[in-house]
DNA sequence: CCGTTTTGATTGAACCTTCAACCGATACCC
DNA sequence: GGGTATCGGTTGAAGGTTCAATCAAAACGG
């Protein structure tokens, strides 16, 4: 009747820790970065992703893909940051039913300004407080969970640092 | 001038995976949850919260202290799980300033009914993919990264299964 | 004891995300 | 080529969260 593989006491106490860390951090990283550059930390990451695209642009479902973001997510945020003239919609010259997502300069320095303050937080927040050992395992944890739920989800090699090539 | 210590290469990489994961797994099990309960994930870990409380009911800023959320916050939810029958609202016996939210015998049901996939989920997603030690890794990092954050968060030992003591 | 401050909680507006519906453009296929 | 299916993207409504304002009850302070 029960045949539910209940978590044993130890794997709850991982999980409540874990569960709690996760909405402390996201909260922690999307207070700052909205109090420190006025952008929640999703938009902060979809003009990462864009500052590091060839011609700092990409075709709206791309960027989705890249930011594992559906389409219309996407779409609405995208058009607040045109309103913040961060970004430009441009029409793709293949496929006339596509958009092209391009950061405009006023969003790369904006990008360039907030990212100080954002990767200085993660570096308190999170690295400041591991081992390198727990590092590693973090990064294997993560790309293991990760395999499970999206494979074919590619992980871009990526600089934080937006003045970097 | 710029005395920001930016993540080593490695570091970056481990970041975004993190990241990635955190993002995945969090729409991956608020989209079950949702799907098969009808509810969202934070509106689940209330429930669970007041299932374990004494007399399934908790003063409101109590609440809010366990879930680590807001109480405006908690606020909106109670009144909409309220609206779903699954909560009640009483008045604080000892500061007519207060609210107690009350579990109701629906909202244990509804709770009792959508543990069994919930935990199933996290299963699958996580423990499923994951070595003993990655576990009591995760466990240690999640710990240290939460005493960062909110030294004052406690984090009660918790039953995931609702028919448990 | 009365005025002030603080606390517990609610409310409404603004914002973000999701969901479903939709539309034009492209690809398929016979 | 023309009908149909699919794709890329947008839109509007509904739901959830945050922020600031609000209010009553309680605590404080002279």
């Amino acid at each position: 009747m029960d045949d539910t593989r209940w978590l044993t006491p130890a794997e709850q106490d991982v999980w409540r820790a874990f569960v709690t860390m996760l909405g402390a951090l996201g909260d922690h990283m999307d207070k700052q970065l909205q109090r420190d550059s006025g952008m929640p930390y999703t938009y902060y990451e979809i003009l990462v992703v864009l500052s590091q695209a060839p011609g700092r642009s990409l075709r709206m479902s791309e960027l989705a893909g890249l930011r594992g973001a559906s389409r219309s997510r996407l779409s609405h945020a995208v058009a607040r940051l045109e309103e913040a003239g961060w970004v430009e919609r441009r029409e793709c010259p293949t496929d006339k039913r596509g958009s092209v997502a391009a950061l405009t300069d006023k969003g790369f320095a904006a990008l360039a300004a907030a990212a100080p303050g954002h990767v200085t937080t993660v570096r308190e927040a999170l690295f400041d407080r591991l081992t390198p050992e727990q590092v590693a395992v973090l990064g294997q944890i993560s790309v293991a969970v990760l395999e499970g739920l999206d494979p074919d989800r590619t992980l871009p090699g990526c600089r934080e640092h937006p003045d970097e090539p």
